[in-house]
DNA sequence: CTCCAATTGAGAAGGTTTTTCAATTACCCG
DNA sequence: CGGGTAATTGAAAAACCTTCTCAATTGGAG
């Protein structure tokens, strides 16, 4: 058992949830990983260690340590959910945490950031993407009332 | 009809595709919301233009008009289908677009960004999201050849 | 070991997205 | 302005994906 995995399952414990088969086998899986696992890949890689383990436990897990920030989702660039009219050229959004009002802006300024990050890695940067959340003028203005439309 | 419906009209039609109530509905309930929409927002507000309109046609439009960069998906920090182990602190992933190899990196510095956006759209900004996309060392080594495993 | 609350699997229910196919529609052409 | 035609569509079904419910199982404290 490596080192992380020995981590994440005396947090598990710290917080007083057990530590069961499954649990083991996703965050086992996770930290054997070099990339994102979705769901039905946690799922298959679980039941290699035991068949018994069902779908459904998987998707309790991976809530379970998401919550307790034990592991972290990861954004794949697709299977989004809301659309927005695109500007021409390169922008992102902002978008409003009560309200969901969403502002685009561009001049995005990070290269030097993305330069550095490419030296760290050996990576090859090719995209971004980057999304902010906020509170809007006017959710700010209204504070605890009511979210505005 | 507002400016922004009539040039991504145009440009549908410099395309080849077809101007339709479908696409117009869509088009139409984007360029007059300020906010993200969903695919089951857009169908209820294409039914109020024409009951008619089918939701699997909605799909089919915000599928052809993002392809076509006229609209952009907006992830909404949920909704998330991969996962990865998560460092302490406040990190943010580099996947590789080849082989899907992803890092974690620490160390984001987006102080000063952040603060020329606030200045200019009024929100008060609580979070963000960053996700970098690029080739990882082994592919670029691998260059025309299969993904690495 | 024993016991008990936490956890689980199975199955079903509720959603979402894709596929298929015949009917309809936008638009080119005369 | 009408047709002709290929693109586009709606409906229904299939394929998925996610959540709920509940009885059976299990991890770990004592
Ligand atoms: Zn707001
Ligand atoms: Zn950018
Ligand atoms: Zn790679
Ligand atoms: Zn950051």
């Amino acid at each position: 058992m490596d080192d992380h995995e020995q981590t994440v399952l005396d947090d598990l414990r710290a917080h007083g949830y057990k530590v069961t088969q499954a649990r083991r086998a996703v965050i086992r899986a996770l930290t054997g990983s070099v990339r994102p696992l979705s769901v039905n890949e946690l799922h298959a890689q679980a039941q290699r260690m035991n068949p018994a383990i069902g779908l459904v436990t998987i998707y309790r897990t991976v809530e379970l340590l998401t919550h307790l920030d034990l592991i972290r989702p990861v954004h794949l660039m697709d299977n989004c959910h809301g659309y927005a009219v695109a500007s021409p050229g390169h922008t992102h959004h902002l978008v409003c945490k009560k309200c969901h009002r969403a502002v685009e802006f561009d001049g995005c300024d990070l290269g030097l950031f993305l330069e550095q990050v490419a030296r760290e890695t050996g990576y090859r940067i090719t995209g971004h993407w980057l999304e902010l959340e906020g509170i809007c003028a006017r959710c700010q203005a209204a504070d605890g009332s009511a979210p505005q439309p």
